[in-house]
DNA sequence: TACCTGAAGAATGTCGACAATATAACGATT
DNA sequence: AATCGTTATATTGTCGACATTCTTCAGGTA
């Protein structure tokens, strides 16, 4: 699996964190090293629950324990990993117990980008909401292609972090990049946590139409519907999915990328 | 100034970030740094925008550079402190350039903490807004007594934290102590940070009879509007504050407790 | 067989030392 | 006088090693 760390790749690779406050700096090591480590989390070469040894991971990663332990606890801070006294990092596992938390959690930050940015003036609104339709394109070209679930997945939780990009408000944007990086954890745990129904396209459709047309509060509800109906999928409540495409996490073992 | 670390009088140094996953194990070393670090900050032992010498504090606190370093690490990820490569740490300054982002954070964050209490059902509801109203009587008191701003800023905050803790949910509770803190620090680093209004009173108490009505979006415009009028007395926006009372900020310098 | 006890192994937690870097002070120059 | 370059100091960044703790597994016992 490819690591990339350049900057302009790193979409593919899902939402990163970046520093709060947003100066012209080079990123420290520590910096690279937690964003490798979200990167493999996110891309699932660090599966959930899985023990994360310090020894061997930093040297696949070309740098002593001690950095790597600094980054590791960035991580925790997020929720991303757990840290047992004596016993190292794990991997965090997203149960049943937390999915409804964790939806509403993100509906507490999607919400109030989705109004924020409907509030806009309807000119800067335009602008701003360009590049979330954007990746509204991509998630359906991702769906005429066939793509595997895992793939659609990602292009599903890219449009919903650039709904929150797009606010420009880099404090909403690191809850958002968490939370969402929480989301493909409790997907990578359940068995059946990548299965893609059919009415994605319309929801979504709907919600950047309201958000563009200034109802905010109207699509904040489209986006409180959409997760009270994910969350009772995942649950098992209701219906079954209209579609199942079921997605493979490929086993391959560690490998980063050396930094330089 | 009286750092505790014991978790009984916790709320008097304000809404402290506990681990995601709430299992029996006892802290580790990061964790009651990190506490230690976060009450520095919020208690004004550790100035917005001062260094933080990683020996210094190291020896005061009675660890070695390395834990401390990594526990650091967890408050850069929460935006307070940075880290600049070769300059160390810095306590974060909130810029008048962020007061706007900072509140449109807690608005996402507490709006849907008390949409999410409105919508229980009626007996829950008043058991779980119960702890919020000792909050507001503890507010209540601390303008009776005539306490300084400083005090009375402390009560405010821990009644709005109280009310994300209600929701029982980590994720929010976790990113709401955060925001709290931060707010602090824009208290901190403006001279008129701490200026109280006298409808202070008047908004929470109409914000909690909104809550216990079961009227979610109402609390949530009230919260919205107390929040716009309070970003624009920091900005200097709009009218004078109605009463003003001068807090002061006690220059004692570094004094932590050693951990056991 | 199931459970408890204990020892061996491996990983983590912590520390001190060294190298690399930024900051500050100082002097030279325009 | 102000600015630039240089040097010295202090602080950070990184690493390796040791002490401590948890986990595992073998052995014994009820």
């Amino acid at each position: 699996m490819n690591q990339t760390q350049d900057r302009g790749s790193a979409r593919r690779n899902g939402p990163v964190t970046r520093p709060l406050v947003n100066t012209v700096r080079r990123p420290s090591t520590v910096d690279l090293i937690a964003v490798e480590l979200r990167n493999a989390i996110y891309g699932g070469t660090l599966m959930p629950g899985s023990s994360v040894r310090e020894a061997e991971v930093a040297s696949q990663l070309g740098v002593s324990r001690g950095p790597l332990r600094e980054s590791a606890q960035r991580l925790v801070q997020e929720g991303l990993l757990v840290a047992r006294p004596g016993a190292g990092l794990r991997v965090v596992t997203v149960g049943a117990d937390q999915i409804d938390d964790l939806y509403q959690a993100r509906l507490a930050i999607e919400s109030a980008a989705v109004r924020q940015i409907a509030a806009l003036d309807p000119e800067v609104r335009r602008r701003h909401i360009a590049s979330a339709e954007v990746l509204f394109d991509a998630l359906e070209s991702a769906l005429e292609d066939g793509s595997d679930a895992r793939r659609i997945g990602d292009a599903d939780l890219d449009l919903h972090y650039g709904l929150v990009e797009a606010t420009g408000n880099l404090r909403l944007m690191s809850f958002a990049s968490t939370l969402i990086i929480q989301t493909r954890i409790a997907a990578l745990s359940h068995a059946d946590g990548y299965v893609v129904r059919t009415d994605i396209l319309d929801v979504h459709r709907t919600l950047l139409r309201q958000v563009s047309d200034g109802d905010g509060q109207a699509a904040s509800e489209t986006l409180a519907g959409h997760f009270r109906q994910t969350v009772d999928r995942l649950l098992g409540r209701l219906d079954k999915p209209f579609s199942t495409v079921s997605g493979e996490a490929d086993g391959s073992h560690f490998s980063f990328n050396r930094l330089p």
